[in-house]
DNA sequence: TTGAAAGCGCTAACAC
DNA sequence: GTGTTAGCGCTTTCAA
């Protein structure tokens, strides 16, 4: 009745080599695929592994070796378009040997130096870090531990390889949509960024001068409006409310993050007005609630899974080899218009 | 210009001995609080820690003893339940040394038994598994090889604790609300279960039981309704049409989850028909979602984050103390009731 | 209270 | 093509 007497010694690369009747070497050889092993070596090993249902130790390899482990990082757990990426990287990695652990969501640079530590710890291969706000000095460390892709900030790193959309562009096209309606005082509610080193390369910042910049090409210098929170659906309600109350009331809102506009929705109906009648909203990264029907969204979509799946692609190729130059992606976003973008009332 | 000439060889224990002067081994103590240690020699072995910035390896670790490393597989990370839970887990480990590290989200057993495998190889301290469809043989093989606790399941093991809501309770939460409200045509969406096996433990089985057994009290056993699809919004979506399509349509739908009710309440839109005037709609998690005002889903609060606190607190219990008898927690979960019930219409 | 030394499971030189 | 051997960084007997 004593659950857990004996827990039972784990087969090691050792006890399979004695069943194959080979050595050690020979079995670590086969199993990492590595140059020198015949035939019937490989046949052997296999089957002694099959029978013995050996899997080697991640730690122990981590040692000397790979471990054949991914590091994701991503900063928030309930943000479905991370999920979204995730999807990508998972895609992309399952048809190799490499297995995938995430670091716990995590806001605040202190949190993320953190898991970035853990995953070094562990040794693992590479690492995926998904919006990171850390500071620039802070991700070159960790690039020169371990190889590492950053998805989401305009980078221009020759430690690291990235990934981003092309955020100017999404909020030109968010913009674009709008003025195309008919609207003039379209607001912007922005995640504000202090930091003037990071101004260059978080997207919440370059959709900002996105915003700035499609505004003026439309003659809408003067309508310019942003109000600076945070992005979380808290931000975007609070932002809304103040938009909702400026004397001359914004027609449009267009919020830097869906769940910023899930905010803004929840400000909007609880001042009694009517979306897309009252007023137009629309939001980016055309996440899972945004497609929802009873909310129907206009969004930006930033195609997250391509993004995962380019970042695992960019790992992979540089754990194959550390010194190749930094690669630099930007994917062209696009935009899904749904009902929650209509021309302004008249 | 070479980025990462030289991968700076990381500072290890027997730096940290020279530099203070003193043993492998007493720094080892000293970094784990083992007995034996004078404070004389813990100053030393601290000062040099901090001024090296030592971090043990955990790969090398996990070799010999614990890697102060807690893995948590959860089946989906688009569900906001989950992420409930794991701030609980995360909450109570805060205080301690040890770190967390996710499994990538995996639905069925091949996926979750790769995810288990992938923790146990990295000799993780312990796990906790969080609403796993695997047979209960294979929790058990997990729970012989490393310590763990199994959420969202109503199990009896006497190899790993369980933390789960009483969810014979929460569907009669529900189905007392809306009798109470008048409705005596009260569907229900279930995830199916067929292995025999399982439906005992599973919650979604129990949700569907709990109905039963509540609407009978309510003597509505002839009203007893069930669609039997899939936790999902899809799943949702398509159960809520097929009881719409009814010669007697329900007056009102109690979804197994949140996530299911934003299907059906796709479905309702979609045919026209308005919540809660021609019919109620209530879930089960009080996600987020539910909470959103423009929603306002009437739901089944399982207080994720008490859940995910409870199953942090047993697995340290038993890590602390392998032999200990296991442990079955049921928590008991609230209605929140929001706008999406209300009477039927007459 | 302290430290020397053996090994955890694996990989990588380096023989053969 | 194959095996022997020396570690990787840490914990853990076991002597001192």
């Amino acid at each position: 009745m004593r659950p857990r007497s004996a827990p039972p010694r784990r087969v090691t690369i050792v006890d399979v080599a004695q069943h194959a009747e080979v050595s050690t070497t020979a079995v670590s050889k086969v199993l990492r695929n590595a140059y020198g092993t015949s035939p019937a070596m490989r046949a052997k090993v296999r089957k002694a592994v099959a029978e013995l249902g050996y899997r080697p130790s991640a730690a122990a390899r981590g040692m000397r070796g790979q471990t054949y482990t991914i590091g994701v990082m991503l900063p928030d757990i309930r943000n479905p378009f991370f999920a979204e990426i995730l999807d990508g990287v998972t895609e992309w990695l399952s048809d190799t040997e490499y297995q995938i652990l995430l670091g716990p969501g995590c806001n605040g640079e202190a949190a993320e130096a953190r898991v970035t530590e853990t995953m070094i710890d562990h040794s693992m291969d590479g690492v995926i870090l998904i919006a990171p706000v850390s500071s620039r000095s802070r991700l070159q460390h960790v690039a020169s531990t371990v190889p590492t892709v950053v998805v989401g900030r305009h980078s221009h790193s020759t430690t690291y390889d990235s990934v981003a959309d092309d955020d100017i562009a999404g909020a030109a096209l968010v913009v674009d949509h709008l003025a195309d309606l008919g609207h003039r005082r379209i607001a912007h509610i922005e995640h504000l960024e202090t930091d003037p080193a990071r101004i260059a390369e978080m997207p919440n910042a370059i959709r900002a001068e996105g915003y700035r910049q499609a505004m003026r090409a439309h003659g809408l210098a003067d309508d310019i409006d942003i109000v600076s929170t945070t992005y979380t659906q808290q931000g975007g309600y609070l932002g809304a409310q103040q938009l909702l109350a400026r004397p001359r009331r914004p027609t449009a809102i267009f919020a830097g993050a869906d769940i910023v506009a899930m905010g803004v929705l929840e400000a909007i109906a609880q001042a009694g007005l009517t979306v897309p009648d009252d007023i137009s909203v629309a939001g980016y990264d055309n996440t899972t609630f945004a497609n929802f029907e009873p909310i129907s969204l206009t969004s930006v979509d930033q195609a997250g899974r391509e993004i995962g799946r380019s970042a695992a692609r960019l790992l992979l190729e540089r754990i194959a080899e550390l010194d190749k130059p930094a690669a630099h992606i930007r994917l062209s976003p696009t935009l899904v218009t749904r009902r929650s973008t209509a021309a302004p009332p008249r």
